[in-house]
DNA sequence: TCTGATGCTGTCATAAATGTCCTAATTGCA
DNA sequence: TGCAATTAGGACATTTATGACAGCATCAGA
């Protein structure tokens, strides 16, 4: 059960700590205290409902445990299209970088639940970007599927530098569906 | 995520509060409400976009162009290394990008007050950059030098893309120093 | 040209919310 | 355990929302 402390809302917020404490009190934003002095806590899911109820933008942070967004990278058009096709249909919400570029932006803009990356694209060393995300606060927790056609060395080496599960082409449609599911449910 | 209250939003177009409230409840202005009373926030990104759209300067405290940052985007060691000795010489705070990753990356987690581009990098179309940071509010306001050995054409095709100024190779220091010193003094 | 309508902005007063210090207590961490 | 960082709460300063009203353009029609 993660909660949140004043403080951390606050920082959420870009609002005071003083202000986060009054919402408590007030009944605005549900909570509860700890036994010595009454420190507050409050769950993640009634922050995020107490953010829906007032309209409020809800940080990137926090919905990412729960979006259903896949990032591919891969300069193949051919392979794009199938995994698209694929994860669409299990209903992930997926979008498509063609070089490293379009991957570094989209990974920071859109903060995706899962990247899957072609190791070998031209101009672009995927064993940098697994790097990235590793020591990256933002995106440290984002779940990565290496895709590629080299042998078991270097995907053995992708998964020292980071990916969560590697995937050797050719890889069919259920195998592919498989290691999203079993990282991202 | 930075956030700006109505007080702040006055200062920066120069117009009273009063007015920025009616900016926001009319529409104009994207913002959301705090639970207390109903004060307004308006996210950062928000707010560049509402200035795009009507057309209005962009405080230099925001478009961040009062910053010395230059990234220098382009995979030969040997072009960096000798902007980066140029530059910081001048006082300039220079990173370097070797990829099309990096270069997404860098671009908006630091955002530089300039970027010098080069136009043919493998695995990265130059123009898709350009037209990336003239669309992306984070980013609209960076300056964009185009470095390439491409012929006139191309060149005046990266100006129409949104390139700033345009520097063919080769190029000496004093050419460089002074697209440079013209766009972020 | 004049007139009135319309819409946007500025001014003012007031009540309410938020921010700023401060200190003491709690909590996190090694 | 001990120390560093965070937190609650009071008191006070600042900012903000709102309504009412005035000024000032623009515009259409006489």
């Amino acid at each position: 059960m993660k909660t949140l402390t004043t403080g951390e809302i606050a920082k959420l917020c870009d609002v005071n700590l003083r202000t986060v404490i009054r919402w408590i009190d007030r009944g605005a934003l549900k909570g509860f205290k700890l036994p010595g002095r009454g420190n507050n806590r409050v769950m993640v899911e009634d922050f995020i409902a107490f953010l829906n109820e007032n309209g409020m933008p809800i940080p990137p942070e926090l919905a990412g445990d729960n979006n259903r967004r896949v990032l591919v990278i891969d300069d193949e058009p051919a392979i794009t299209r199938v995994i698209r096709r694929i994860l669409r249909a299990e209903g992930y919400e997926v979008s498509v970088a063609n070089d490293g570029f379009q991957g570094g932006t989209k990974l920071l803009q859109e903060q995706p639940a899962l990247v899957t990356l072609d190791l070998s694209m031209p101009g672009m060393d995927g064993f940098e970007v697994l790097e990235f995300i590793r020591k990256t606060p933002e995106v440290v927790h984002t779940r990565v599927v290496v895709i590629s056609a080299l042998g078991d060395q270097e995907l053995q080496r992708a998964k020292e530098a980071g990916a969560d599960l590697v995937l050797g082409k050719p890889f069919n449609n259920d195998q592919l569906i498989g290691v999203v599911k079993q990282l991202i449910g």
